[in-house]
DNA sequence: CTGAAAGCGCTAACAA
DNA sequence: TTGTTAGCGCTTTCAG
């Protein structure tokens, strides 16, 4: 047989280490992959002459041998109030971090909700919300591989999810301004084409009905999270006949600019409007009024996503559709206060 | 040639698309790649199998085979404030998109900045700033690895950068505050850990010895850039006992919280206090008072860096190294007026 | 313009 | 415990 070396080829392979090594590229292999059946003597001898030539094993070849990989693809859907979200920089710091220390590869792709995804060569697919591009998540599942939808309670579809339990945190949200009195309670709606947005609405109606409150819709501002269609949210509402005593918002961001536009007209809160936010967001923190909120685990729903696909990625098991909702927790802080 | 297919294989492969197509793999292979030299014919038929049997060809395969491949790898310090950070996101949101048309695949790497990387199967490497992590860009560069670094002018190394002039930024800030007659400046910077912060520290200072002021100490304040140190901040300052009348923040989250500060003591900007900011965050429009700030080009700093790397990671060519400076804008608004 | 065949670097039976 | 060998799926000479 014809060796066709043509010059130095400048990466060192596997061939490389054998040869050094005075063994098979198969002992080497053995060695990589840390197979008992190795005699320490020549164990000993290929980690040296891995040392020596400092080599690293291609990940390509190793892929393509072994068909698996680790490769965990984040899909987040290219949409513009994403990322303009406490949100969204979270769950990619939980997820990042978690991913680093489980050894998995992030694939990091920002998508066109209309775009094929290639998913060749990836065995696993975090949805980082679903917000128009099902087509993409129905894709992957098609394709059989194991995918997780985080921030987003998929019902109809065969899928794991991980999400916040937003109708429940608005819920609590409206609930206690009631227990304080509240009877005229407004809301200020986040994007509706979010899921998110559209779960806090809904908890904020059966709040209203649960307790015999008529909802009344023009108390029910909707906008598309930004703090430019909250402010103009705030100034309708406190200019409305009859105004509201309190406001359930949803998002801590919105809700900010709401005490601010409050406080630019001469008013006070809370003791001319109650505010409640959602997301805990540490900057709600430092107003002169620290923010009642809705604290949503973001940081866990993302690790938790991760937890449960690389379960899914496991090659052997094959676990059960989980559908989780994680709870939210009701954080008091000073933007409420009983009706006079 | 015994042919040993052991049972339905999943995956379809160019074998069976050449196979349907009635033409070799080299020929589906040359469509794939786009050649020319492929007749229109067998193009139509094989573009045609493709379609019927969904074939996307094996991203491992490819780099196996050619020995390139196109994975960036995004390196982003583990570092708390970063996290906290219009910019942060920005930057993700301007590779991504980019790596996205350029079809490169992005590899998010959150890391801890004493962790060894694994840059195996990466052809590139984007540092989001160099916090700490200095010794894992010195090893991707003596790996010879195709590297940018993105927010950080890395002088005494020999490798492509691009980042903003947050020198030159701080200047104009300054001189803007200087020509309005201003002569008690104070700065509220940033960490100085951050190249960015120490930067427009330097031009803070710079700009008042060119213009004959002396630099007084006391009024310059270190933070975190975390709202809560700007609070901190801010509340020293408008209790000096020689109270500056105007001060450059060295971002605009920071810059709105001192705002805020002045409202809940009954000041008011700029009448009691010019302010300007640093980064154009769209949230600084929506207060009462829109905010003078140093617009930053995050975007198309993101998006030079990743041409930029695509370009080194280019086979044939080896382009000179190249250290770009982005030039930033001064926007002024309502947040600052002239000495009485 | 097209196809056969030799790799790319590694893993995984199967023998020894 | 070790080595031989046949692929993994694709690209790329090199002949036609």
């Amino acid at each position: 047989m014809v060796r066709i070396k043509k010059g130095p080829s400048k990466t060192v392979s596997i061939e490389d280490v054998a040869r050094l090594a005075g063994v098979s590229i198969t002992t080497v292999s053995r060695v990589i992959n840390k197979l008992p059946s190795v005699k320490e003597k020549n164990r000993l001898k290929v980690q040296d002459a891995i040392k020596q030539l400092k080599f690293q094993p291609s990940v390509f070849a190793q892929r393509l041998a072994t068909g698996r990989s680790n490769v965990v693809m984040l899909v987040v859907p290219r949409y513009e109030g994403i990322f303009y979200s406490f949100y969204a920089l979270e769950l990619i710091r939980g997820i990042g971090t978690l991913c680093d220390s489980l050894k998995l590869d992030l694939l990091f792709h920002l998508t066109d909700a209309r775009a094929s995804l290639n998913f060749r060569g990836t065995n696993g697919v975090i949805f980082a919300d679903i917000i128009g591009n099902r087509a993409q998540l129905e894709e992957a599942l098609a394709q059989g591989l194991a995918c997780v939808v985080i921030n987003n309670y998929v019902e109809d579809l065969e899928v794991d999810c991980v999400a916040v339990d937003n109708i429940k945190g608005a819920e609590s949200a409206v609930n206690y301004l009631i227990s304080l009195g509240h009877k005229k309670i407004a809301h200020i709606s986040g994007d509706l084409v979010t899921q998110a947005a559209a779960h806090r609405l809904e908890g904020y109606r059966r709040s209203l009905k649960k307790n015999n409150i008529p909802v009344n819709d023009g108390y029910i501002f909707k906008t598309d999270y930004s703090r430019g269609q909250a402010r103009a949210a705030a100034e309708k509402l406190i200019t409305m006949p009859d105004p509201p005593s309190a406001v359930f918002v949803a998002s801590d961001s919105m809700a900010l600019e709401v005490m601010t536009v409050l406080r630019e007209q001469g008013k006070q809160v809370p003791r001319d409007l109650s505010i409640v936010g959602f997301d805990d967001n540490p900057s709600g923190l430092y107003g002169p009024v620290a923010l009642t909120t809705v604290r949503q685990p973001l940081i866990k729903m993302a690790e938790e996503g991760v937890k449960r696909l690389s379960a899914l990625m496991e090659p052997k098991k094959k676990p059960k559709i989980e559908k989780t909702l994680l709870a939210t927790e009701l954080v008091i802080r000073e933007s409420c206060q009983p009706l006079a």
